[in-house]
DNA sequence: ATAATACATAGACAAATATCTATGTGAGGT
DNA sequence: ACCTCACATAGATATTTGTCTATGTATTAT
C-alpha cells in the first residue's frame, strides 16, 4: 500500500460522517438501514458516503435480500494501521542549518 | 481526543502533499525551505499545508532565524494513533436482520 | 398485481479546497 | 542602506465535496 492509497483512506476518514460509521462498522458488520438511522443525513447521502468507504477499499460491501450489510475490511484496515504506527516523533534532525 | 479531532487530522492526511510532508516529518524536523525542495508547488502553497497540518495539532512550528521548523506533534500523534489501532474489523455484529 | 422497503443513480447547488500570482514582513548578509 | 532569503498573507479561480430532491431498481410482503 502506497502513500496515495493512504492517503485516498485518510480523506474518506476525514468526514466527520463517515469517520462515525467507520467506528459503528468497527463495533461489528451493519446494514446500511441501521446506519442510516443513526445519522441526520438522508439516505442518498449515506449511500454517497459509503461508496467512498467501499472505493479506498477500507470497506467491504455483502449483499443480502434487500440488505446491504458493510463491514470493515481487514487487510485494508491493517495497512493503514502499520503506516500510522509506523509515523514517528521522536527521531531528532539534523535537517537543514541547525 | 474526540472523533471530530480524528476528522480533522485525517482531513489533513488526506492530500498526498501533506501526507509524503508528514512522512518527511517521521524522519526528523525539517525546515520549510527543505520541505519545498521535494515538492513541485509554489511557496505559498507549502505555507498553505504546513498550516493545516499545525492547526490539527499534528505538527509543531518553530522559528528561529530565517528558518521555521516543523516537525510532528507526539501528543497529538500519539492520539491518534491509539484511535486508529483500536478500530477492528474482526467482530461479528448480530446487526439488523441476519 | 400492488405496495412497501432498501438500496443506487442522476442532477443541482452551495461551500470548501488546492493551487496560483502578487505582495508584505522580518532576519541576515554585503 | 540595500539586497536576498524564508517565510506569511491576500485575493482569484478552477475543482472537489457534501448535501439535497427526484427517480430508478430489486426484493419482500400482502
Amino acid at each position: 500500500m502506497n502513500t496515495i492509497d493512504i492517503a485516498v483512506i485518510c480523506k474518506a476518514l476525514g468526514d466527520s460522517n463517515r469517520l462515525q460509521i467507520v467506528q459503528m462498522l468497527s463495533d461489528g458488520e451493519k446494514c446500511g438501514c441501521k446506519l442510516l438511522e443513526a445519522f441526520e443525513i438522508t439516505q442518498p447521502t449515506l449511500s454517497h458516503h459509503m461508496r467512498i468507504l467501499c472505493e479506498c477499499g477500507l470497506v467491504n460491501s455483502r449483499k443480502e435480500g434487500k440488505w446491504h450489510y458493510y463491514s470493515l475490511n481487514c487487510e485494508t484496515l491493517q495497512g493503514f494501521k502499520i503506516f500510522i504506527e509506523n509515523l514517528s516523533c521522536v527521531k531528532e534532525g539534523g535537517c537543514c542549518h541547525s
